[in-house]
DNA sequence: TCGACAATTAGAACGTGTTCCAAATATTCT
DNA sequence: AGAATATTTGGAACACGTTCTAATTGTCGA
């Protein structure tokens, strides 16, 4: 846990090994680096072909059990890829727009750009996601970063609310679940095959645009029509 | 195929065997058929715990081989056991309403109506629809049959439009697929157990109101606001 | 009726996710 | 330093989806 991109693993740097308790768990927690690393690694190379539990242990220079110890599961490892990947929250707060409903486009454009700009890679992750043959199947997110996400957007639909874009009766937790469904579904379609990649960002705002002009006051309404039909324009130019 | 729900197969019934054409395909037909219901009747009695190829195969009675010879993969066949359980469309156009949008919802409850009575069973059968892992993946059915559902689907806008109730500048395609991604996103949500059975309904009755609303003429705007705080009453009684 | 043919069959095989085991290894505690 | 302990390791094993082979079955056309 607490992995960063950008550093490399290495022997030395055990000056300010106190924090993590002791050397054993310093251990495991580098296996459990190499193990994410390696299984992204492998999904860049090679998308879903290759992307085995013995494949990965192999890149990673660990046993086949080990994976197995530390994470439980595969899924739980794509899951930890997944998660790994996205430092969201950290751009999510540097967010800048005009109002409360750009800001929550703008939340929601960098979400997607994630996909967007890597189909292949994230493809493979969410289907791999999907497979829910085993036991545990914690959903799409670990659910304490699942709540912290859910916490982002609901403090951005109550700034809309602040600004009296939205209407107060539709509550922040109920719109929020709303937004969520409607990307997940569309995620969900672009996933299956149905959807292309490049519809994907456009169909996802569209939800988000609809969803919220149900909850607009008629100060918030106009804008949010201009941006649904601004998506549709786009969704048709594509095909 | 239009394999009906309460016939029982048997050897005697002959006599109109030239509908389909020859006797081999009129066996294979019923080894379909077999296949189906066998896979049927294992979701049901045991959930996903032994719905293996193989037992499938033992149950309807013919070689580990032939499914995949009618099918082509596991999927397919849990695909063929979820159509078949889905007479929708004979009591989709059935249906009756005061007006284009309680339509809409009313057909909207009889789509929920199969998951929320049986909630067992289709969560394992859309827990295996997601399984992909395998080559083709041809999405949550089958292109034909997804094709007639959003047929019928897109019919039920357009009444809206005609009625006033929903603005003509957004395209009935458009709000056809904004429906279907919150009612996916919902059913996604529930079946990796993120959403109560209990919850099902409401949100994505709440994702359809929403959506609509945000297309809504002044006219159709009142009844579905009123519609929205419904459904978040609800869920919130559920909580 | 008989040969041609299409499909199913049994069975083995491959790679997979996952679990179990005894043995080896490294860390922590006294 | 030495004992206790936690983890990894190699290896085998299980059930699974899927594919392949050769042999067999039952149906169709002449």
């Amino acid at each position: 846990m607490t992995a960063v991109l950008d550093d490399e693993v290495e022997e030395g740097r055990l000056e300010d090994g106190h924090l993590d308790g002791g050397r054993r768990e310093q251990a495991k927690a580098e296996r459990r680096t190499r193990i994410v690393r390696a299984a992204r690694d492998l999904i860049r190379e090679t998308g879903d072909t290759d992307l085995s539990m013995r494949m990965i242990a192999r890149r990673a220079g660990v046993s086949l059990t080990t994976p197995y110890n530390l994470f439980g599961s595969k899924r739980a490892v794509v899951l930890a890829v997944f998660e790994d990947e996205r430092d969201f929250v950290v751009r999510f707060a540097r967010l800048e727009a005009a109002n409360a409903i750009d800001r929550i486009f703008a939340a929601h454009d960098l979400a997607m750009s994630y996909f967007i700009e890597d189909p292949q890679f994230y493809k493979t992750l969410w289907k791999a996601l999907l497979n829910t043959q085993g036991a545990d199947s914690t959903g799409l997110a670990t659910p304490e970063r699942l709540e912290r996400n859910r916490a982002a957007w609901r403090a951005l639909i109550e700034a809309a609310q602040d600004e009296g874009l939205t209407d107060t009766m539709v509550t922040s937790d109920t719109l929020e679940r709303a937004l969520s469904n409607a990307a997940n579904g569309a995620m969900l379609a672009w996933a299956m095959g149905a959807l292309p990649t490049r519809a994907l960002g456009p169909t996802a705002a569209l939800g988000y645009a609809l969803a919220l002009a149900g909850a607009a006051t008629p100060l918030g309404a106009g804008p949010l029509r201009a941006r649904i039909l601004r998506c549709q324009e786009k969704l048709a130019r594509g095909n």
